[in-house]
DNA sequence: TCTGGGGTCCTAGGACCC
DNA sequence: TCTGGGGTCCTAGGACCC
């Protein structure tokens, strides 16, 4: 058995954990800018409000306190994952970290006459007591039915638990599960079966393999084994290096001044470059793009977008940033206004041997060190203590943020001004 | 007025190799 | 007139996930 366990509202929930107050009241976490809804508790989902919806839209519920909103607080939520994860692991040693708030749990060794579903409420009540979250935990042979099982345990079990662990019981479940609710199948794949008349998982699985096969590619397939009870995934433990590392903002206002996002590129690029060395990569190129306001009704959606083969691979910051804003350079056009801008490093190797190239610059050996340096004096004195010029001073990159809670669980400053009050 | 951010995998087609 | 067979690598676009 495979269980998936998750955090519901987790955003609102973690938020809860500190202010007791906000039980029962509808409560949503905004993005990144105070943008969208990202997070909403059940008595906000009751209200009709939709993931995704822009602030703006509620913004009259937020001011008359019918609603109330918080800025995304990614320091607490981090930190309060960690714990829940923690919990997680002394259950079993089989933890696959799936998302900040869930994960799949390896019950595979465990004797067939375990009760899983007073093991699934063991592991609720521990993470309840210990970390304040409340979580729905589903069981089920493969990670792909665990997930449905999930969505049934917070539909419709009071206890927050479901198990699949019969024929008939798996059979059930699929009737249960709407085929636009199944791990796998989107939005573009649930319209068209709900076309040919194919609403529920149950239905789904009927349809012959090579159906599926020419429409939705081998992935749909898996997602037809994984519902009949036939494991294709395992368990994923242990972070794989990322393949691609992406870093991009929208900006609080449309905008043309080459200078600010001259500065955004190389603080998007300076804060790409620490993650990759962080996992302990280079990378062999980067992608510079911008992108107009595609809301906007006078001007039409542009996305630009170059990327820059490195002469070496790396993952300095310096050399980075340079070729970054001579990507800028090479796509930027004076009579657009720029909603978003980002780079993306891909190519990206273990550090180790590279292969130079004979009539291109020969890396700088000395980066390497101090890039070292500056990444272990921006980890104890915060970050960006240390930046490349190019960066700027602190103004490109800045959010909009009017509704953050304080970092309770990893700034003691923070905590120490609340209660200075 | 105001609309997020960060990833992965698969397929088809082009360019190239012997 | 008739024009093989087998492979790799790269890229763009689509679909999916949280």
């Amino acid at each position: 058995m495979f269980a998936l366990a998750d955090g519901n509202n987790f955003y609102v929930s973690c938020e809860r954990v500190f202010d007791p107050s906000l039980e029962g009241r509808p409560v949503v976490v905004l993005s990144n800018n105070d943008g969208i809804i990202i997070a909403r508790s059940n008595e906000a989902k009751r209200m009709g409000i939709a993931m995704g919806t822009p602030a703006f839209r509620v913004r009259k519920l937020i001011e008359s306190g019918k609603l109330i909103a918080f800025s995304s607080n990614y320091a607490l939520y981090g930190d309060m994952s960690n714990r829940m994860m923690r919990i997680f692991g002394e259950f079993t040693p089989g933890v696959e970290v799936y998302s900040i708030d869930e994960a799949f749990l390896d019950f595979r060794g465990f004797p067939p006459a375990t009760d899983f579903k007073a093991l699934g409420r063991d592991i609720r009540r521990r993470v309840r007591r210990y970390i304040g979250i409340p979580v729905s935990i589903g069981f089920a042979p493969t990670k792909t039915l665990a997930k449905a099982l999930n969505r049934i345990a917070k539909k419709h079990m009071p206890g927050g638990v479901a198990v699949a662990d019969t024929p008939a019981k798996i059979r059930r479940a699929l009737e249960m599960t709407p085929v636009e609710d199944v791990w796998g199948i989107g939005r573009r794949h649930a319209a068209r079966l709900q076309r040919q008349a194919v609403h529920t998982a149950a239905e789904f699985v009927r349809l012959p393999d090579d159906w599926i096969r020419k429409r939705m590619s081998i992935q749909g397939l898996r997602t037809k084994y994984e519902l009949l009870g036939r494991p294709v995934w395992d368990l994923e433990q242990g972070i794989p290096p990322r393949k691609a590392i992406r870093t991009a903002r929208t900006f609080v206002q449309d905008t043309s001044d080459r200078d600010f996002v001259d500065e955004a590129i190389a603080h998007f690029t300076a804060v790409a470059a620490e993650k990759l060395r962080a996992q302990g990569s280079w990378a062999r190129y980067i992608t510079v793009f911008l992108r107009t306001n595609r809301f906007r009704r006078h001007q039409t959606y542009q996305a630009l977008h170059f990327t820059v083969t490195l002469p070496y691979a790396t993952s300095s910051s310096i050399v980075l940033i340079h070729y970054a804003r001579e990507a800028l350079r090479r796509i930027w056009r004076p009579e657009l206004a720029y909603k978003k801008a980002g780079i993306m490093l891909t190519g990206l190797q273990p550090q180790g041997q590279r292969q130079l190239d004979l009539f291109r610059p020969s890396p700088d050996m000395k980066h390497h060190r101090l890039m070292q340096i500056i990444d272990r004096i921006n980890l104890t004195e915060g970050r960006h203590s240390v930046r490349i010029a190019a960066q700027g001073r602190a103004r490109a990159w800045q959010l909009a943020q009017m509704r953050r809670s304080p970092r309770y669980t990893t700034r003691w400053d923070e905590i120490l001004r609340i209660y200075a009050h």
